[in-house]
DNA sequence: ACTGTTATTGTACAACTGTATGATAACATA
DNA sequence: TATGTTATCATACAGTTGTACAATAACAGT
């Protein structure tokens, strides 16, 4: 059975290393296949093979990040906002969104290519799936309620709109910062 | 003052009537400006003369498409839901909510295509933008309230979050489901 | 080491892209 | 009606795209 032919590794390593350092001077929707190629030194029949277009390498980079997002939403949690030290209000906020918050905030850098304009919709689809199918499991055990799937949804987006509007303000506040803009944003919605 | 150049209002009202023609064979992403061009019976110089990608022509029909929204969202409602008759419990619904449900059921064959993967994220902003804006208008009388922006992403996104649910139910429920799905979705939140 | 499989390369091709140019026709205005 | 402006067209060009093919080299299993 084959588990890694060389070749290939080393075409797809040489593929990402272009990849990167083309994504450094230039906006994804800029890098055509035969930059690429050229930049990796490799046969743009090659880059076919493996690949249909420049966004599927970006797509194979962004299923890591995703990879690292499901990790870290099911890893125990450790670590201790400064909010919680400071008051007990927020003690009832879903424990586990502020993980999503610090995982957009260690992957920044990908978040501001997978919400900018003019991308496609692709990478956004993926995050809404990863973290909708995060908030499934953490909700029920077992069964899948196919009603609770409109609340889902919701959740989730909504969500990904406070991420929006953190990657508008160019991720300037912090995690905490955006805890406390979902903690509020909970409060207005209760209380109307 | 020029009103209206009669040249260029028969150049984009052949593009128009060719696009809408090719897509209804084929995806937005699939049509390029060559094949436009041809079925338009244009010069392809003219086209990159007004537009620079087939995507810029479907951007002014969103646009309209938008234009609707607002008006929609802004008119005096005389739509009577059979939920407001068989009972109140929903009268509390944010009554204009149910109007982007309209709205979006109404140009249901556009949001199949904003909403589909691998087109660009500009029409999702399009939408997201118009109802962000809807919201803080209604909300707010004069100043706009600077601390509640991720208030308002946060629930312009989760409407589009049902929104997105809707779509990949094929758009099956009615507006008056959606208005249960909304109101149920805001239960389970409050309840938390 | 041998053999069949498969990834990579070079080459070629028709079609599309984005841009540029000059000629022409439609436009607006005096 | 005359004149300047500008949208459209035809053409051209270098570059990209997606696909196809044969040759070759790297691979996997016997």
């Amino acid at each position: 059975m084959k588990v890694k032919d060389l070749r290939v590794v080393k075409t797809k390593k040489a593929i990402y290393q272009a990849l990167t350092k083309l994504l450094k001077d230039k906006l994804l929707t800029d890098i055509n296949v035969s930059e690429l190629c050229r930049e990796a030194s490799i046969n743009r029949g090659t880059f076919y093979f493996h690949y249909e277009e420049v966004g599927d390498v970006f797509k194979e980079f962004f299923e890591e990040v995703i990879v690292d997002l499901e990790e870290s939403y099911k890893e125990p949690y450790k670590y201790i906002s400064a909010l919680q030290v400071q008051t007990l209000d927020y003690k009832n906020i879903d424990p586990k969104t502020v993980r999503i918050f610090h995982h957009v905030k260690k992957y920044e850098d990908f978040y501001r290519i997978i919400l900018s304009d003019n991308v496609s919709t692709t990478y956004y689809y993926m995050f809404f799936d990863a973290i909708r199918s995060n908030f499934i499991e953490d909700s029920k055990i077992g069964e899948y309620d196919e009603s609770k799937k409109f609340v889902y949804s919701f959740m989730t987006n909504a969500i990904i709109g406070l991420i929006i509007e953190w990657y508008r303000t160019n991720f300037e506040e912090s995690v905490d910062d955006m805890n406390i803009h979902l903690v509020e944003t909970l409060n207005v919605i209760t209380r109307s």
